[in-house]
RNA sequence: GCCGGUGUGGUGAAAUGGCAGACACAACGGACUUAAAAUCCGUUGGCGCGAAAGCGCCGUGCGGGUUCGAGUCCCGCCACCGGUACCA
């Protein structure tokens, strides 16, 4: 990039000038209620952007997409009114600073703290109104004593199914108030990955590889801290409701929850008492169960298999044990799985079928046992083909009369059919439709207490420990086996100093190398896990309300100040990316609820309306990576073009949702337009530099300036509501264009456009602003003056173009009055010149007269 | 496979069912300049007719439909991008 070009304006030098007095004067501040500056008339506003992992590469040019966004509103926000919280920290415990520090020996902490430093540099140059204020940092012992004062909270209370909350564990009657909490200990097979020396929750295992870096991950039964989302399922989906979230996250959520509906199934194991329960979304195919399959790792198969089948059930258990997820996947074309050797009973008709054990069948889902209906179910088919197994069609497209021909039951269908239809070879269900079989086996099933109607989710229980340095130690003691929570006068439970931050590999985490920390008393030691990275974010939008309370998380007035209103969720607008649809947005969701249930916070949800910012990609239309060499590094771009350029660029490139090219002649573009508004203002000299100009007078607009003046103020405001920015800014390069040539050129045309283009530009807007007062006397700060209102009647035109049409198709256009009649416009259209010649001969059929608009002249 | 999203000029994109391409970028032409940069003015969807003003036809991924009128609504396809996958 150049660095002798000439630059169209000089925001180099008060780009920051005004950044250092937003500092100094700390213009940005917003006190909370109770505070000397606090104005409780006014009404609250809280635009939340998703803080940053603070990196050691910096910002991207994806992160001031959003958080100009959230700027923009938060600046117009203030300008209207609203008592603004807009607040910026750090999501900085992670695994990143950690294998940094296991490279370098250097405490992660150090780097942490560099890279904070660094971005906070970078934000402070974008000169986003944050209110430094209320900076948090998850890594902070002052922050993270309430996270863990939150995992207390978790622990010490339990899902009581008939009220559908959580309540305090005293109120839980059971023996066992361990197995019931919200934070329990497992003993369950878990995601663990060898390359990164720690447990992964199932969100963060993709393809059977790791999120972060990529590598294989294999299943091991593992003592882990759990908590239990799966509780609040529904709840989590029904109250989806209430939001104003796009469609597809909803869906996204809805989805990963995966509530189905179906029916449990009792089969009986033959010459046994043993009993296997199944979860079929098909109860009506019931009697097209052939055979049965049970998870591998299902506790029953110990009590089922054969003395003849053993051998082959133990290697295939232990094949599949050591299969990591990615093998699975890979395999996943070809079915595999070993007869037991037992056989269960069909309940509705007493039929001996085959149980097998098959790793299709995933012991987390369901019961881990499924009936088997190779006519219509695809995986079903595929494995009884590969092992031979018989097939029998009990769904038709048509309704059929049954023969009850044993010969023809038995003649296989030649195709797996999985949709609907009506019911076949199933006795009493024959000739009912897939619906009305469902319902009807259900209600017998039922009625004889083989069966009942259920609801399963995918969605699993969190698991929450890792077993890494870099995170917020649990608030646990362990003692004679059994695990006790530290009281909340205890915390914060800082993390022991270490020399080695290596993973032990074993998964014994490495904070088990702390042997002076690891002792609690002379009998109780620390546990040794730590939190996933997503518990700082979990309840960080609430720390912003109260960033300096010692004595609770949130103070309770701060809280239903900032996070009332009336609303389901408490945070007014919230922008982020889509990669958090099911992972950081539903673990929010999840704790916010206990938060709610237990009395802590005043709303059921933590955001109101989510708005995802699209994908920035590089300027060759691919994904921005290092490795391509097409990052854009924002610092670059403002040393080139200034902040406010870049700001406007990245509002002008697109809509905010879509995902878009990155083009630097764009950004050019965008400092030639604000080049153009500080030349409204300011005239150059003979020595390059620049003073107030002569042109903007004290003289009153004329109509037609008048009326660019107020579109340009309807049309800013809707388009800021919507967040359609790139418009707005449009409008913004119309109103200028507009006064260019104008002289003198009314001041109050220029006050209005400076006041319009605040939020987008502050600094140019603010700068020109206060050249301004030089000769026309000062108007306070821009960044406090009362938004604009327009007025309608600047709008009304005298007279109105009309389009004329026939058969569709323009063809002529007049001016007509702006109070024309009807009729009046239909008279003047059938007297145009061109209209008579286009329907000379023509029989007018029928005449369309939109008011305003046009005139349709339909012709045979 | 399934679930989302997107298809409009050379490019980024605009268009409450009512003039398709606002606003920009790029390109080209002109003014200013010794020259360049910057700036300002103009042209710019395609095809055809015309010396010109202008006129006509076609045009929003493809095929149907609804409507006086469709980029926009409905049905059926195709392509690309993103997510997800043995969830019974």
């Amino acid at each position: 990039m150049s660095t002798t070009r000439r630059k169209p304006y000089p925001f180099s030098d008060f780009e920051p000038k005004w950044q250092q007095h937003w500092d100094h004067a700390q213009t940005f501040h917003t006190p909370n209620p109770g505070e000397p500056d606090f104005d409780p008339a006014r009404p609250k506003y809280y635009v939340l952007d998703m803080f940053p992992y603070p990196s050691g590469s910096g910002l991207h040019v994806g992160h001031p997409e959003g958080y100009t966004a959230t700027d923009i509103i938060g600046r117009y926000k203030r300008m209207r009114g609203f008592n603004v919280l807009h607040p910026m920290g750090w999501d900085s415990f992670g695994l990143p600073a950690e294998q940094y520090a296991i490279k370098t020996g250097q405490h992660p902490a150090v780097t942490t703290a560099q890279n904070i430093a660094y971005f906070k540099g970078q934000l402070q140059r974008l000169g986003f109104a944050y209110d430094w204020q209320r900076e948090v940092n998850t890594t902070d012992p002052g922050y993270f004593r309430w996270t863990q004062w939150i995992f207390l909270q978790l622990y010490n209370s339990w899902f009581n199914p008939s009220s559908n909350r959580a309540e305090p564990i005293e109120t839980y009657s059971g023996s066992d108030a361990d197995s019931a909490r919200l934070a329990y200990v497992s003993e369950a097979p878990v995601n663990w990955c060898q390359a990164l020396g720690t447990v992964l929750a199932n969100e963060e295992v993709i393809d059977g590889k790791s999120e972060v870096g990529g590598h294989p991950v294999e299943r091991r039964p593992m003592r882990q801290w759990m908590l239990r989302i799966t509780a609040f399922a529904q709840r989590l989906i029904d109250e989806l409701d209430g939001l104003d979230w796009p469609e597809g996250i909803r869906l996204l959520q809805k989805n990963w929850i995966g509530r189905s509906e179906g029916t449990e199934v009792h089969f009986a194991v033959a010459d046994s008492a043993e009993k296997i329960t199944v979860f079929t979304t098909r109860p009506d195919t019931l009697y097209g169960a052939t055979y049965m399959v049970l998870a591998p790792e299902h506790a029953i198969v110990d009590r089922l298999v054969t003395e003849e089948q053993w051998p082959a059930v133990r290697e295939y258990r232990e094949k599949t044990a050591r299969k990591s997820d990615l093998d699975r996947t890979e395999l996943a074309k070809e079915k595999s799985g070993v007869w037991t050797g037992a056989f269960a009973l069909n309940p509705v008709n007493g039929e001996r079928i085959p149980i097998w054990i098959a790793d299709y069948v995933l012991p987390g889902y369901g019961t881990g046992a499924i009936m088997a209906v190779p006519a219509h179910d695809e995986r079903d088919w595929e494995f009884a083909r590969k092992f031979a197994l018989p097939i029998r069609e009990v769904v038709a497209t048509a309704p059929r009369v049954s023969i009850g021909n044993k010969a023809a039951c038995n003649t296989e269908p030649l195709e797996c059919f999985s949709g609907e239809g009506f019911a076949v070879n199933s006795g009493p269900l024959d000739g009912l439709s897939t619906a009305d079989a469902k319902a009807d086996i259900t209600a017998r099933l039922k009625a004889q207490g083989l069966g009942k109607k259920c609801v399963n989710y995918k969605l699993r229980d969190w698991l929450f420990s890792r077993q890494r340095y870099w995170g917020e130690p649990f608030p646990i003691v362990w003692e004679d086996g059994k695990h006790r929570a530290l009281s909340a006068a205890e915390l914060p439970l800082t993390p022991p100093e270490l020399a080695d931050f290596k993973p032990t590999g074993t998964g014994e985490p490495p904070l088990a190398k702390a042997t002076d920390w690891l002792r609690y008393s002379d009998k109780a030691t620390r546990e040794t896990n730590t939190m996933p990275q997503w518990a700082g974010s979990c309840w960080y939008y609430l720390r912003y309300c109260d960033t300096k309370n010692a004595g609770r998380f949130v103070g309770t007035d701060a809280e239903s100040y900032w996070m009332g209103g009336g609303q389901p969720g408490g945070v007014d607008l919230y922008v982020g990316g889509t990669e958090h649809a099911v992972l950081h947005l539903l673990y929010a969701r999840f704790w916010h609820k206990v938060l709610h249930d237990l009395g802590h916070v005043s709303t059921p949800e933590p955001f109101q309306r989510l708005v995802n910012q699209g994908l920035i990609l590089g300027e060759d239309g691919q994904k921005m990576s290092k490795s391509r060499g097409n990052v854009v590094n924002p610092d670059d771009v403002i040393a080139e073009y200034g902040a406010d350029a870049l700001r406007g660029y990245l509002m002008f490139m697109g809509p905010l949702e879509a995902v878009k090219p990155w083009s630097m002649a764009g950004v050019e573009g965008i400092a030639r337009f604000l080049a153009r508004v500080w030349r409204l203002v300011m005239e150059e000299q003979q020595d390059g530099t620049f003073a107030l100009g002569a042109v903007s007078a004290e003289t009153e607009p004329d109509k037609a300036q008048f009326r660019v003046i107020h579109a340009s103020i309807k049309k800013v405001t809707a388009d800021i509501e919507t967040l359609s920015f790139n418009t707005a800014l449009s409008q913004l390069m119309v109103f200028t264009n507009a006064f260019v040539n104008v002289s003198p050129r009314p001041l109050s045309a220029v006050r209005t456009l400076l006041t319009l283009l605040q939020p987008f530009a502050p600094h140019i807007s603010e700068e020109l602003w206060k050249n301004l007062a030089q000769r026309f006397g000062s108007a306070g700060e821009l960044c406090d003056a009362a938004w604009p209102q327009w007025d309608e009647r600047f709008l009304i035109e005298d007279e109105m173009e009309i389009v004329l049409q026939v058969n569709g198709k323009v063809r002529d256009k007049i001016i007509v009055p702006k109070d024309a009649t009807r009729e009046a416009v239909e008279a003047l259209a059938r007297s145009s010149a061109k209209i008579v010649e286009w329907t000379a001969g023509k029989e007018i059929k029928k005449v369309i007269v939109v008011p305003g608009k046009l005139v349709n002249l339909v012709v045979a």
